[in-house]
DNA sequence: ATTAATGATGTCACTTAATGACACTAGGAG
DNA sequence: CTCCTAGTGTCATTAAGTGACATCATTAAT
């Protein structure tokens, strides 16, 4: 089934992934993934396109996971403190947290490969639709308002760059982030590229009130 | 040389976009366009690293020429006059103009091909670092600073996506434009995702003088 | 329980994108 | 003129990706 199928092509994806960063991308080939996710390499063909698209659901988790939380967002509470109650469910399982490591290390790998590069933008290019559908729907604003696109597309901008920056940081200066810092430094970046005032409480739901002026709805 | 093997590089892209727009990415093959270019095969991949990139030099001009924009902006003059100065060079080149509806073309066939899709990515994605050293000069800032960044990445990405909208009108829907209605929109959107006050005059080299509020410099 | 139907997977042949190795040519420096 | 270098063409080869068809598993119908 889709549910099943989902689960597979996350296989492959894992096992392409610890490839990747064991060997690079150009040095690993296709019968390798498909030895190492134990299927036959005609099946790999036909959940990704071609190698490099093999680890594009680790990198969509990456965005997927921002995008959800942005959907589960009540409209009375501002960013960051939303943000917060996010990353403290540090709860996440072990399976999820393998995965982030996983991801941030394939997203090191991102300015030397340019093939992972492609996957990485276009992965992050799918995420703009998803945003903007959400952001849409907070606001009660179309689908096509484009400045609802256009809101989307910078906050996604801003996201990668700062999944792009930590995860450098983090892998190749051996530094390391507090989850209070990550979520400072990711609602200061949405805030300064957002051109809709959605970051903090907003109506009509809200009680039938609009913020008393929605444009200066930034940081103080 | 440098010079001569850049143009030879332009005249395979013309060649496989020709192509491309004519029979789709997947139906035409390496040797087609070494053929349609007057080359051999094995020099289109001296020039480029998959069949996609042929047309990568062609993605590039169009941020490559905003970027150009931003770099020769006076200091002194607003981002809706500077803007409306250079498209007023209505006087391009005929090859210019050709290559613009080429790109359009292509541009407009983003959405249904994954491959194209990826290489313009990756196109403004390289934008994105040369547009910050520009943003970064003329704001007298490093470039490592992390605000400059962030506001390269959301003017490329409202750049991009002005481009994407906007061809996809012009092919699609055969709808125009006139230079007037695209200076202002694209303005409008680089306005609101700027995260840096840097649209409007900017010191200090502005006769010494900074404007006095600086955060203040968006659109009235 | 057996069978028919459907969809996913494996096997193998095949196409073509892409690379390596080497020979050839053009043009500049001595 | 000769040497040297950078770029190009030719040909063989590798590996990515597809097509065709057989096989297997799951479910629904009888």
């Amino acid at each position: 089934m889709s549910d099943r199928s989902e689960a597979a092509r996350l296989t492959v994806a894992r096992a392409a992934a610890r490839l990747f960063i064991a060997h690079g991308v150009a040095a690993t080939q296709g019968g390798e993934i498909a030895k190492e996710a134990g299927i036959s390499e005609r099946t790999v063909w036909r959940y990704f396109r071609n190698k490099e698209s093999c680890v594009a659901p680790l990198f969509s988790r990456s965005w997927a996971n921002f995008a959800e939380q942005m959907r589960s967002w009540p409209r009375d509470i501002s960013l960051e403190a939303h943000l917060a109650t996010c990353f403290d469910l540090e709860k996440r399982s072990p399976d999820e947290l393998a995965d982030a490591i996983i991801i941030v290390r394939l997203i090191a790998m991102v300015p030397d490969e340019p093939d992972l590069r492609s996957i990485w933008l276009l992965s992050y290019h799918d995420g703009e639709d998803a945003l903007a559908a959400i952001i849409a729907d907070r606001l009660d604003r179309s689908r096509n308002d484009f400045a609802v696109r256009l809101c989307a597309v910078a906050t996604m901008g801003a996201v990668r760059t700062i999944d792009e920056t930590i995860s450098l940081a983090a892998i190749r200066h051996r530094q390391s982030f507090t989850t209070a810092e990550v979520v400072a430094r990711m609602a200061e970046a949405i805030r300064s590229v957002s051109n809709l005032p959605f970051c903090d409480p907003v109506g009509p739901k809200l009680f039938g009130i609009r913020p008393a002026s929605p444009v200066e709805g930034r940081a103080p």
